[in-house]
DNA sequence: TTGTAAGCGTTATCAG
DNA sequence: CTGATAACGCTTACAA
């Protein structure tokens, strides 16, 4: 079921085909050869000031504008594919902000998938990015196993965002330290004296390689702070379509846990609720903590505590990688930001 | 400062030129001519279901792709451009979904470009979405113009969420009847007894034709309502930059109102947190609407009344009239949806 | 029903 | 420094 294809559609209607303004009628408005126009354009070596000035005025008089499928064809097609995995993650609105920010002064321009966590899908959404000829790729937060990116990767530039493959790398990464935000999150709280933390956190699927999701990352910065402390484990798994009820259930039993832990802050906000709706204070019978530091967080009925990872930067860093290795860089380049916990009254802060 | 022209970026390396497959590989293998593959994978009439099956059998072991690139250049790119005004409004990812539900069994690939709220990004994005020879576009919540959308539509298949534009169109439309949603709040409030009902909105900037955002039009339904419930009214206006302290203001306000309807749902989230911050009780104080009724308003921190104007099947109806426009139609649809209130505690609910 | 061949708008190579 | 010209991979008359 793939979307390679055409279908029985009828046929197209034909346009007016108002005379388009190619790089050829640009040459002849200018006087000069269409491989002069195609220096011009890419900035080529080997061009007089004059020439230039002169394509310059026919390509802004006659309003002309580059194909970029022909382009594509022989050169760069000047877009890079974003991959994103959840639209509806806001956090990953800051990614985008910050490769905007990034591309802007470049020729490049972004352009977004949307895989909608369905694995079949992502991949075959990055099949639609290699079909057009885009020059790069951008993943955030994917779910394909290691080896596909990396086969990815043979194919196009590409830079990861949101995952920590192991080892490998054929591809650059951009991250923040998801097991220091772990554990910084639980020294924090051990520091407000408080002993029983549940991490609260995606049930993994039947995966083999999911080492590198960065729920895992986090998972263990918790778990590896709380041996260090003395204290016991206590993870708490849910599927994305279960979270409400794993929420009510862990705000709602007898033993209910001093803190919890979040692995996002989609959760968070979900544990907040089912407080809300069971008259659970917060922070005074529990307190919850969540990660992204999201948009959200700092609305008071939330005033949630969280981890930045600063989105922004990261999309900045992807975007900034990306282009290095188009232009030709091969060594990969892992870059990872420090986070940092803003607290806020979920904890009592 | 446009993306269109290229950099003086180092020169791209070459790539090790692993052999493509084209259709040309295709046919050989097939021992078919390239328009008889052609043909096959365009379903074009006037091929035998021998020749289709040998066809297939070669794309399927060759793992065949077809470059987008070079179909754009000839016939269609099977690519449809959605421009997004702004990606952190999470009602917009269900609008996106809907897109995509259409368009799964589809040929079609839908790529987002995201805009910032920028007006002259936005222009710059719909430039770049043309010059990559996308098949058809989807507008979400546009800010540009009329004319300049009118414009866009002579160029290419175009459909618009989001947006009133009056009497014309070369392009469809597909809406809420925000006028109906507008009245509906408004009503709704006056039933339960209310009689000082402010709409807060965003300040419409210096603009002539505003009158088609969908925010006037909630205005227009709720100046109606009040009107003809004799009650007087009442506008606030706020910048994006500034909802907080408006709301703020608003809240705090020595002849605060009995309800405050919100032009959208994450305004209304910013007036219940300057209400719970000040200590002004929801909904014993203050009641408190919004608009769109996305994901957050269910949350019981939240429990946000609000309209409900079913963003998936916005979408949905968009992917479709875009591709009734790309097979031929030419005559303007224009799809509205009925809204309806979802009551919950921000009113007493 | 199938095949031949002429573009589509660029870039890149190679002469002038 | 400038200009012909051959690709690039596909679609589409038109011929066979």
């Amino acid at each position: 079921m793939d979307n390679t294809f055409a279908p029985p559609l009828k046929k197209s209607r034909a346009k007016p085909a108002p005379a388009r303004v190619t790089i050829r009628t640009v040459a002849e408005d200018a006087g000069v050869s269409v491989s002069a126009v195609s220096k011009v354009l890419r900035n080529a070596y080997g061009v007089s000031d004059g020439l230039r000035a002169r394509v310059m005025a026919s390509i802004e008089k006659l309003d002309y504008r580059p194909s970029a499928s022909a382009r594509g064809m022989r050169g760069q097609s000047y877009t890079l594919g974003v991959l994103l995995t959840d639209i509806r993650n806001v956090f990953f609105a800051e990614i985008m902000e910050g490769i905007n920010d990034t591309l802007a002064p470049t020729p490049y321009q972004p352009l977004l998938g949307v895989s909608q966590l369905r694995r079949r899908v992502e991949r075959s959404l990055v099949d639609a990015i290699i079909d057009r000829q885009m020059d790069g790729l951008i993943l955030v937060a994917p779910r394909m196993p290691l080896p596909e990116i990396e086969d990815v990767a043979k194919r196009l530039p590409t830079v990861v965002i949101g995952s920590h493959p192991a080892g490998t790398s054929r591809f650059d990464t951009v991250n923040n330290d998801d097991i220091l935000g772990g554990e910084a999150v639980v020294d924090y709280l051990n520091g407000l004296g408080l002993r029983r933390i549940t991490f609260f956190t995606l049930t993994e699927p039947d995966d083999d390689d999911d080492e590198n999701t960065v729920m895992m990352h986090r998972e263990r910065g918790y778990v590896s702070a709380m041996t260090r402390l003395g204290l016991d484990v206590n993870i708490e798994r849910a599927a994305h379509d279960t979270v409400a009820e794993a929420a009510r259930r862990l705000v709602a039993s007898k033993d209910r846990p001093e803190a919890i832990f979040c692995w996002g802050d989609a959760w968070a906000l979900r544990v907040i609720s089912a407080a809300t709706d069971l008259g659970v204070r917060i922070p005074q019978d529990i307190r919850v903590v969540g990660y992204d530091n999201n948009q959200y967080c700092e609305l008071a009925q939330n005033s949630l505590t969280s981890v930045d990872q600063s989105g922004r930067e990261l999309g900045k860093q992807a975007a900034r990688l990306l282009i290095e290795r188009i232009e030709g860089r091969r060594e990969p380049y892992h870059f990872t930001v420090t986070p940092s916990l803003i607290v806020r009254n979920s904890t009592g802060g």
